[in-house]
Formats: C-alpha cells, sequence, structure tokens
DNA sequence: GCAATCTGGTTTCATTTTGCTACCAATAGC
DNA sequence: GCTATTGGTAGCAAAATGAAACCAGATTGC
C-alpha cells in the first residue's frame, strides 16, 4: 500500500501523491483533521466508515507521515492522530478540491458547507495557477518536462 | 458510481469532488488528460491499466461530465477523449497534488516530471491559499461553517 | 480488393478490497 | 467494583480490480 510500484509511472509527482492519499477514504480523512478531527471515534462518526477500513486508512496514512499518533491532549491514555507537516501541506490539495466542488456539484444557492477566513470569516479566494513571475497560467499555458533534474 | 451517497456527508464540496475523481486511476487518467492524451490506447499504454478498467473509468469521468467524447481530431473513425471545461477546471488540484509530490516524496536532486510555464519554460510558482483580501493563510486560519446558503 | 494489423473495446474468471457485524480488551466514569 | 465508552480485531459475504483471451470494425500494405 505504502509502495506500491503498479506502474512504471512513478517518476511523477502526481502519481505519488496519488498513491499516498488517492483513495476514497483517506483524502476524507485529512480533510476532517483539518476541520478539526483528532480521535478514532470522531473520524468514524463523522465518516460513517467501517472500524476496520478505518483502522487501515490511518495506519497508512501514519506510515506515509501524513498523520501523526500521539497522546491524547485531555490527558487521557487514548491517542490522537494529528496532521504533520507533511500533512498539513496538503491544504492546498484539499482548498482545490473543495473549490472545484463548490463550483461543479452545487446547485446556486444550495447549501453546503464553506471554508472561511477565520479572521473575517469570508470565503477565500479561488486558488490560482501562476507562473514564476506572477501570470495566470490557464493549463494550456503548461507543458510537461517528461524528466528533470529538480 | 455516480451518486455514490454513501454517507451523510454529501453537503461537503470535498466530498463530492472525491467522490467523482477520487479513485486512484480517474487523477491519473485527468493528468494524462492534460499532459496531452486524448486516445484510449494513449491512456492505457501510458498508465498500464487493464483495459476493462479503464473502459469503467473512462465511462465514469464522460458520465461525470470531467471528459467528452469527440470525434477523432486526425479524420479516423475513431474517438477521443477530452476535458471538458468542469474537467479542466481541475487545473489547481492537478497542480497541487504535483507540487505536494515534488515537496515530499522526492530526494532532492531526484530527477522527476515536471510542470513548466510555456512561455518561459520556468517551474510554475506554488499555489497560495489566499483570502478575499489577499492575505495568505494557513489551515489554522480557516474554520470550516457546517452549512452555508452559498 | 483482400489479407493483415491496429484500435477499442467485452467477457470470463481469479484475486483483492471493502464493508458489515459480532466480538473483545483496556480505559474511564462513578 | 460495575458499567459504558473507546479503539480496535476477526470472520465472512459482496463488490471491485486485474490479467488474459477474445472479438468486431477500421485502417494499412500491397
Amino acid at each position: 500500500m505504502v509502495t506500491r510500484t503498479r506502474f512504471d509511472d512513478s517518476e511523477c509527482p502526481v502519481a505519488r501523491s496519488v498513491d499516498a492519499i488517492g483513495d476514497w477514504w483517506s483524502l476524507l480523512i485529512v480533510r476532517d483533521a483539518f476541520d478539526g478531527s483528532r480521535r478514532f471515534g470522531e473520524f468514524q462518526r463523522s465518516l460513517g466508515v467501517a472500524k476496520n477500513i478505518l483502522t487501515a486508512r490511518l495506519r497508512t496514512l501514519v506510515a506515509g507521515g501524513i498523520l501523526e499518533s500521539v497522546p491524547a491532549s485531555d490527558g487521557s491514555a487514548y491517542r490522537e492522530y494529528v496532521l504533520t507537516p507533511k500533512g498539513k501541506a496538503l491544504f492546498p490539495v484539499i482548498v482545490a478540491l473543495r473549490q472545484w466542488g463548490e463550483e461543479h456539484f452545487f446547485a446556486p444557492g444550495e447549501p453546503h458547507s464553506q471554508l472561511v477566513d477565520r479572521r473575517q470569516g469570508h470565503r477565500l479566494r479561488a486558488l490560482e495557477v501562476r507562473s514564476a513571475d506572477g501570470r495566470r497560467l490557464n493549463p494550456d499555458d503548461t507543458t510537461v518536462h517528461k524528466i528533470s533534474t529538480q
């Protein structure tokens, strides 16, 4: 699961990312973690996922360095799952998925949960893909160099 | 598959997005489409996926309005699969996944494919989550309003 | 114009993953 | 101590996945 080299495409960063979080539950677990869920039971109630599946996903995410298992913050003997820096770096991915979903899966005016700026309570600005010198880029303005040495 | 209300979380845009593209192959198909793949055989060779699975995924993506089946651009009788506007709107998602992958799954100097600005051949700027008034936001600077009427 | 090949699938079947339910040990509350 | 909650595991049925064989229509070579 963690090292799943199913095809010869592994020099692509997108493929490695998808390998790490590209299944139905993992992304939603990460989303819940951003929303403040920490405990096994919180994830389980929020997602309605079977417990054995949740166990497996949490283990994979911990093994992948996306979540970390830490002592519970309430002083009890239980554990909590919190995002590592690597996990927090998924923020733009979650925001991108959220904005795409808002735009394409809800009728105008249809209610949905909303991610807002804590300071002002406003919706976020739409993500923009930009060049190194700051121009806004559309898909057609970019191209993939097959291999590069960073 | 298209309407898979597996849990009561469907007012969340992230969940609907993940429902549409959140499996291993769909995101990679979309990535390939951004990279210029159009034909069944191109996707199949690029991904190494079983043909029956690819058939199913392409059908789901077309049904979801992400890809569109159009007559082949070379004048032959075959079909091609191209991104719809809704599919092209996934660009920030793919870029976010790519940048996260570059950052966390490659050793410094390890070669990988790279998405570059076509005009200058430079790497893209890292995506930034910003508030409506332009401040850069970290995960902790945001919060989720459970329900909102757009 | 005919055979050979290529494209884009479908079918079949074995394997893997998922998900539901029941169960269970350790902890917490009282 | 007794009971409820937390955080799992075990067993099993159903669904998804994947490999391989097969196939029809389009295209190419000659």
